[in-house]
DNA sequence: AATGAATGAGGGTTCATTCAT
DNA sequence: AATGAATGAACCCTCATTCAT
């Protein structure tokens, strides 16, 4: 039934239902409500369904990645594809609960893998020394953003906030 | 009027009523509607507001930037300052109209300026010579998340994209 | 509107929703939520409604009632003819409420009311000494369901209750 | 079941639901609905059953009574105990019911006993010539909306209700 | 007999929009 | 032009009841 909802809110969006999600799953308004006792509680499960599954992804390709400095690139490449795949949920999920972060052990989770693979970029004098996990979440959330909207190439973009975090960072102008 | 319901947006986003809008005007709520005949048109008109404030400082500061690489800078930090002021305003233009950009002569006068700042960035080796105006609308973009998310710091998410935008180009990885 | 509200829950009780209110009342939902932002402040609105009628009457007729010890039989009497005629009204204030009681200006007025009938039965030896407003309260309390439930005749249930009232109170049984 | 229902309704009145009876009592809604085609039909064994416990007292003691004029006093002390022990039950019964009446065997045997109360305060000149077992109804009543809202002290109410069964009647004030 | 997941008919409430004054 | 009362289509959620296992 997740699974229903997560694909009738990638398709519509926000717009979705709780009668739709039954009507699609197939079963009473009612059932949907027993499993997720509100709306919002449905958009999270969903968002946490997406984010386990991009992290199992994430767990297993990018720390097997041979160059050390190519982790990153593949998770947010990974990212985006599931954000282009399930394009309405992003929109959903944000206008129910505000962002599109992680929480709950998927934030813990992710935030330590991408850890790593900043690490392991700077150790590889891939990513620039001042690099933090909090970069990656904002470049995540930028994303997020251009693809919910289309407002232009998202590979495009990736390219762009790697090319700034694997820059030698300089004084900010004054 | 329409700058009271900027305001009212900007500090309450997409909750705000019509009928909010109306005694927040001290009109009545016919008065809103002859003058904007949906709520859609209100949001549309203010978000117009927005970019020509945006659009004149602009014109005005940014093309007058002595160095001829700094111009982006102060423009998205404008940009910057302005989303993080109204922040409320974003959400509700994006769930109204699915995004966040402009369109109509701001959109046109605004990429023309982009173009000229990116143009004369290039001339002075200090924007990378792909760089395109799509470039800087993602960015805009993806500013506009982070700002209305609050995701993280939003000055260090422009200094990385112009680090970015401003590091050389290279094959992208395979 | 708050009449035609008032008949219906006299007729059918707590059973009536707000659509049959509106449609009794030929406007649309939105009008009846516009006066009464809530069931229960309809419900609410309509008890006052009943309690001024009540008020009205006692204070021009019970006042007025020569023999001093006929007030409160008056008010009684009158009482249960109201609520008799609106029978389907208790039960609907009484399951959104939880009680039937007054409140505000009403419950003011109602027990300066009943208690200077008290007072003048007591002095005219017709009302026993240790009476009190409270004990009125009980009554009417006791009254309402009677009514209600249609349990017997209510107009015995005053008689009883106001012999209660008059005798000579004696020490409680051991 | 019944006793666990019935101290569950006891406590939260009209608002319990088929679940939480299961819940307390450890079974399957399933197996309450096995037991209990309804709700009402619920409430309705749960009113019985308080009913009987109050019918068994009465026997043992009221008809015990040494002094023929007390029986009255114990009955009615004693469902007030037992009203007010199980405050929200009486509520829940009154809005699935309409009323608190027994019903059935327990009626017929409620009224036996109370009719014969009466003739014995009759004899003993303690009760009313004109005084009948509907009198009682009517005063339980009334009772049990005095507890139900907690409209007042309802020991205090008894006692005016027994006075007004006690004194001699008059013709009604014309 | 017991279970509890599934059901779905409501019911209360909201709010963008209309239109008579 | 201005007003604001009226409108009613939606929408979320509840809970008594059913029925396959």
């Amino acid at each position: 039934m997740l699974e229903v909802a997560r694909d009738l809110f990638a398709e519509r969006g926000d717009e979705v239902q709780m009668a739709d999600v039954a009507r699609a799953a197939e079963v009473g308004i009612g059932t949907v409500y027993r499993h997720f006792p509100t709306r919002r509680a449905l958009l999270e499960a969903a968002a946490q369904h997406r984010f386990a599954e991009i992290l199992a992804f994430a767990q297993e390709q990018c720390l097997a990645a041979p160059d050390s400095g190519e982790g990153l690139d593949l998770l947010l490449g990974h990212i985006g594809e599931v954000l282009a795949r399930d394009r309405g949920l992003s929109g959903a999920i944000e206008s129910a609960m505000g962002s599109n972060e992680p929480s709950g052990e998927s934030r813990i989770a992710l935030e330590k893998l991408a850890g790593t693979l900043i690490e392991r970029g700077q150790a590889a004098r891939a990513i620039r020394d001042d690099a933090t996990v909090n970069d990656v979440y904002m470049i995540v959330c930028g994303l997020a953003a251009v693809i919910r909207t289309g407002s232009g190439d998202w590979r495009r973009f990736i390219r762009l906030a790697l090319d700034g975090l694997r820059s030698v960072p300089r004084p900010p102008t004054p």
